[in-house]
DNA sequence: TCTGGGGTCCTAGGACCC
DNA sequence: TCTGGGGTCCTAGGACCC
C-alpha cells in the first residue's frame, strides 16, 4: 500500500454483519420470502444428522438469547426452542464476497481480501476521505447497503490491525475510529480477550498471570512476558500497543501456502476401503482446486479425527511436486495406512502444501509419456466439471456407493462470478 | 460438547550434514 | 564412543483467525 508523505495512511476494515446470515436473510427476501432473517431469532447452521450441526452465523435476535458462533444446533435450540435454521449457501457467500469486493474496489484499488466476510481498504490518497474520513466511511457503508442490501461495520486506522479492532467495537451497521492516540482510551480499557490473537487457550494464561484488560497486557514487563509466553507473548504485547505484527499480512497478492478439505463423516468409519472412499473423495477436490490455481504440491498430509475427538496427521514429501490426482492419491492411501491404527474415524482431511509454481515442471524422462497423458487426462475431467458440474463425472468406484465422489468447498471466491443481480 | 471446515504461523524434537 | 555445536530440513502437534 503506497501513501505519498503529504497524507496520513488512513485504512478501513469493512466486516459484514454477522455475514452469512445477513446474506441467506437477504437472498431470501430477494426470492421473496416475506420474513427477514436477521429480525428474528436464525441462525445459519450445519445438519446435526450428519454430524455437523454447530452455528456458524446468528442473528441479533439469537444472539440475545446467549447463541454463540460454534456451538452446537442442539445447544441452541435449548436456548431457544422457536430457532429457525437455514443451511449454508457456501456459493452464494463467494458471490456475495465478490460482489462486495467489486464495490470496494470501485472507491480504491487497494484492497485487500482477509476472509470471505473481510475487506481491508487503503484510502489514503482519496481527498475526500483524508478531508473527513468518518464521513467517507458512512456514505461507503451506506452505498454498500444501498446496492448489496447488507449492512457492514467499518473500522478506521492507521494501520490494519487498529483498524480491525475498531470494526469490532460495536455492531451493527456502525463506524468506529481507532486512531494511535486514542489506544489509551478506546482499546486499554477491554477484556483482554478482546485483542486480536487472544482466544480461549490464551486467555486463562494471561488471567493467572494478573492480565486482564488490554492495558495490563500493553503494560507488562517485556521480559517476564517473554519468558511465560515466548514469543508469543512478546507478539501480543506489541499488539496490545497497537504495533503491528506480521500477522496480518502486507501482501495481498500472496499465493496461498497450502489447499486442504476435509469432512465429518455422518457415521464413524471402521472400515479400510470406506476410508478410502472418503479419502479420494477429498482428493479429487484438493487436486482439481491445486491445478486450478496451476501449482504443484511438495507435500500431502492427511489427517484423521477419531470417535473420541483425538487427532493425528501424517505427512510426507513427494519425491517430486505434483498435481496429479492419481500420484497424490497414492501417496494418500500410504499416509492412511500407516497412520490407521483401527480406531473409529470421524474425520478425514486431505491437505497439499509447500506448493510451487507449474511452470518450472520438472518432466520426468522415464515416465514422461504416462505423465502427459494423465496431464490431460485430468485436464479434461476439470474442464467437464467445469462446464458441466461436479459429479458430471467420477470415478466407477463411485458408483454404486453411498459416498458422494467428490467432497469439500473451494475457499476461493475467484473461482465466483459476483452476483448480477442485486441481492 | 450431541464439538465444522477453510486457512495461518509457531514450536519442539529428530535426522543429517559439516 | 560414555562425543560438541551450528545449520537446515522434516514431522507432529497446537495455537489462532473467520
Amino acid at each position: 500500500m503506497i501513501t505519498t508523505s503529504l497524507d496520513r495512511t488512513i485504512i478501513m476494515h469493512v466486516d459484514v454483519n454477522s455475514a452469512y446470515l445477513s446474506w441467506s436473510a437477504a437472498q431470501a427476501l430477494e426470492n421473496g420470502c416475506k420474513i427477514d432473517y436477521r429480525k428474528i431469532a436464525a441462525i445459519v447452521g450445519g445438519n446435526p444428522k450428519t454430524r455437523q450441526g454447530i452455528v456458524l452465523a446468528k442473528s441479533i435476535p439469537a444472539k440475545r438469547y446467549g447463541i454463540k458462533t460454534a456451538e452446537t444446533l442442539y445447544s441452541a435450540l435449548k436456548k431457544c426452542p422457536q430457532l429457525k435454521i437455514i443451511a449454508p449457501d457456501y456459493q452464494l457467500y463467494m458471490q456475495c464476497s465478490a460482489a462486495l469486493k467489486q464495490l470496494l474496489a470501485r472507491y480504491s484499488p487497494q484492497l485487500q481480501r482477509f476472509s470471505i466476510d473481510e475487506y481491508f481498504v487503503d484510502f489514503s490518497g482519496i481527498k475526500d476521505c483524508q478531508k473527513d474520513p468518518v464521513g467517507f466511511a458512512h456514505k461507503l457503508k451506506d452505498d454498500i447497503y444501498q446496492q448489496l442490501g447488507f449492512t457492514v461495520n467499518i473500522g478506521i486506522s492507521s494501520n490494519k490491525l487498529l483498524a480491525k479492532i475498531a470494526g469490532d467495537f460495536e455492531k451493527p451497521n456502525k463506524v468506529h475510529t481507532l486512531f494511535k492516540s486514542e489506544i489509551a482510551t478506546k482499546l486499554w480499557p477491554l477484556p483482554v480477550d478482546k485483542l486480536y490473537m487472544v482466544g480461549r487457550h490464551t486467555l486463562p494464561k494471561l488471567q493467572a498471570l494478573g492480565i486482564n484488560t488490554v492495558g495490563d497486557l500493553a503494560m507488562v514487563d517485556k521480559n517476564f512476558i517473554n519468558t511465560k509466553l515466548k514469543k508469543f507473548g512478546l507478539v501480543l504485547r506489541n499488539l496490545a500497543n497497537g504495533k503491528v505484527d506480521n500477522l496480518i499480512n502486507d501482501d495481498p497478492d500472496r499465493p496461498v501456502k497450502g489447499i486442504g478439505n476435509s469432512t465429518t463423516i455422518a457415521f464413524d468409519i471402521t472400515n479400510r476401503n470406506e476410508a478410502m472412499m472418503v479419502l479420494l473423495s477429498l482428493t479429487e477436490m484438493v487436486s482439481m482446486r491445486l491445478r486450478a490455481k496451476a501449482r504443484l504440491a511438495g507435500t500431502v498430509s492427511i489427517s484423521i479425527k477419531s470417535a473420541d475427538f483425538s487427532k493425528v496427521l501424517h505427512q510426507k514429501q513427494l519425491n517430486q511436486p505434483t498435481d496429479d490426482t492419481s500420484v497424490i492419491y497414492h501417496a494418500v492411501r500410504q499416509l492412511f495406512c500407516e497412520a490407521w491404527q483401527g480406531q473409529p474415524v470421524r474425520l478425514l482431511g486431505v491437505r497439499l502444501s509447500n506448493l510451487t509454481d507449474c511452470s518450472h515442471y520438472q518432466l520426468s524422462l522415464l515416465d514422461y509419456q504416462t505423465s502427459e497423458k494423465r496431464r490431460q487426462l485430468n485436464q479434461t475431467i476439470d474442464a467437464l466439471r467445469r462446464r458441466f458440474g461436479q459429479k458430471s463425472i467420477f470415478r466407477a468406484t463411485f458408483s454404486h456407493s453411498n459416498f458422494a465422489p467428490i467432497k469439500g468447498n473451494t475457499a476461493d471466491i475467484d473461482n465466483f462470478p459476483a452476483l448480477k443481480s442485486q441481492l
